[in-house]
DNA sequence: CCAAAGAATTGACACGATTCAATTGCAGAG
DNA sequence: CTCTGCAATTGAATCGTGTCAATTCTTTGG
């Protein structure tokens, strides 16, 4: 069909290997023979095989993201921060969507060593897992995404969700509140993990009283379903604090359902200040995460190991997260 | 590094042709000789290099996704069934976000040529391109998404636009409205023209008013700033219709502010019936669209259309979009 | 004019999976 | 016991490029 390598070395009278030194190292051949291959290929309208070219050096110019979400719009952030970076420095992405299931995750890290790709940026549906080693093994780099590492044999970019639930519960103490509910996801993901560390401790410090209510999933529909259990308290609590934005809304259009008043009745607060909570019902106050910059920097930092292999000291990132008082939460009466 | 053919052929005593055959043709191995190389092949953890299978076939098993912009839900739920397409049929997916612009666009595609994709879904940011006959030139197949094609040589999938325009203001005119302000972006983009047409349609029938007013993005604040625009009319509409749900979302902020009252002061109508809607100040009615369909259907056409290049027969295929009502529309008081 | 260094070029081999003609194994018929 | 036919398996050749040791050509100093 299209011209090979061959066919140009036929072609100009010279062999592949010459051909070949054209294309990936012109100063070693003479300018003569140069310009007589390079007009043939432009004869040829020759174009290099990628797969083979690739086959050959064992690299290629691609990266995984593998996220739990994409449809909650703190990980769409993060992805056009990833996306722009490595465009930026010629590399594709694959997005993959995990769903919270170690399974599809599993099954995506395999189409991602089968596509050869160079590292993978990955938030972790579960705390624990042996791919990654797997990957590593197969000089595929790994950088942890949202997700902080204990071990310090790879890179991590995340935020400081313990002080994410500190500041949250620092910010409802100041205003008052004593009695706050809890709302959130299973401790298996870990940035539920250290937020709930992050609200308890804060909590005893400031004498303050947590009713943790657990959902399955951090979607607004279970937010809705949460409002429930919540006015089934003993004691209906006066601030609410969600383990993230999606979570929040649920719960507020709940309250509203219910005939409660925000911030009134109630303070409101959410986690991940997506560009939604502007427009929600009551404005939502949120703990705000740099997800554009955090995908950013993780795309950064993971195409900067891929490259120097070698000598790359491996780094732990981490943001501080940030309080945006918007109208939902307010003193209590 | 990581095992390949050869190694599994060689523990598990069997030669390269068989194991190939266990990943290719499992029919024509006896079942004791499957399962053993199987076996092998789990324990190794071996996973097939894709740079090789590509070389020798001379296709890849990859698909590019360009879309206007990932903040978008829709587009989200749109990927969302690409993906999971794709992935039924072993396809990996790059995602590519354009931001509606034509520059960033054309990047893409170009970096999708050389990761030798082979097919690429798009929704055009612009009506007209000429990339698009570059990449079938290179033997990628090109389908349109959310765009409809008036030329029959490629395919399309797409929602019907213009009949969403009129089942909006057929809606709002079926409840009294006879003032109706028309909020969206610029006609350029195929989607805001062929809704404007259906807008304009129905209103010439049901007899009814239209103020067009126009905004550069179709994302929350520009909805907000253009309410401002809509109270300085000089007869206030008693209904409003967006061009999708981020606008309406701003909207509905705005009127909010301005202390109008939705829906008795006036209607408001989104497009696009994103997961949101529901958890809105006011519930927002909506013209949804068959997203996550649209996707899975996209992928499964453009796969086949690489899968059987000879003998393919083109398609445009048209969902109907449907009215969703909610708390945000009621009849004119 | 020769030797030696340096520059330019060559071409076989490697990369890893697929393919297919050739070979082996096996059961059943004669 | 041999022959036939079918199923299972083999392994060399192949895809197109990069690499590098070996070879050829060119230049230069003596």
């Amino acid at each position: 069909m299209s011209a090979n390598l061959r066919d140009v070395a036929r072609q100009a009278g010279v062999s592949v290997g010459t051909v070949s030194n054209v294309l990936n190292r012109p100063d070693v051949v003479s300018p003569k023979t140069l310009e007589r291959v390079q007009n043939t290929i432009a004869d040829l309208g020759f174009v290099p095989n990628g797969f083979a070219r690739q086959l050959r050096s064992g690299y290629s110019r691609t990266i995984g993201l593998v996220v739990p979400d994409v449809a909650n719009p703190f990980f769409t952030e993060v992805a056009r921060g990833v996306e722009d970076a490595a465009s930026k420095r010629d590399y594709a992405v694959f997005l993959c969507n995990s769903d919270e299931s170690l399974e599809k995750e599993d099954k995506y890290l395999s189409v991602l060593i089968q596509q050869q790709v160079r590292g993978v940026l990955i938030t972790p549906s579960d705390s624990k897992s042996h791919q990654y080693e797997n990957l590593r093994e197969r000089g595929i780099s790994v950088a942890l995404l949202d997700t902080e590492t204990k071990n310090s044999s790879q890179c991590s970019v995340s935020v400081d969700d313990v002080r994410g639930g500190e500041i949250a519960i620092e910010h409802l103490a100041s205003l008052g509140h004593k009695e706050i509910a809890w709302v959130t996801g299973p401790d298996t993901i870990p940035q539920v993990a250290d937020r709930t560390a992050g609200v308890m401790r804060a909590a005893k410090i400031a004498k303050v009283e947590i009713s943790i209510i657990r959902v399955a999933l951090m979607n607004s529909a279970q937010g809705t379903d949460a409002v429930k259990k919540i006015l089934a308290l003993k004691k209906m609590p006066s601030a609410i604090f969600c383990g993230n934005d999606l979570l929040a809304f649920g719960v507020m259009r709940g309250l509203l359902d219910a005939g409660k008043k925000i911030p009134e009745d109630v303070s409101l607060l959410g986690y991940d200040d997506i560009a939604f909570g502007n427009s929600a019902a009551v404005p939502l106050s949120s703990i705000s995460q740099p997800a554009y910059q955090l995908g950013v920097t993780a795309a950064e930092l993971l195409i900067s190991e891929c490259e120097e292999s070698e000598d790359h000291a491996h780094q732990q990132i981490k943001f501080q997260p940030q309080l945006v008082v918007r109208a939902s939460t307010t003193k209590k009466k």
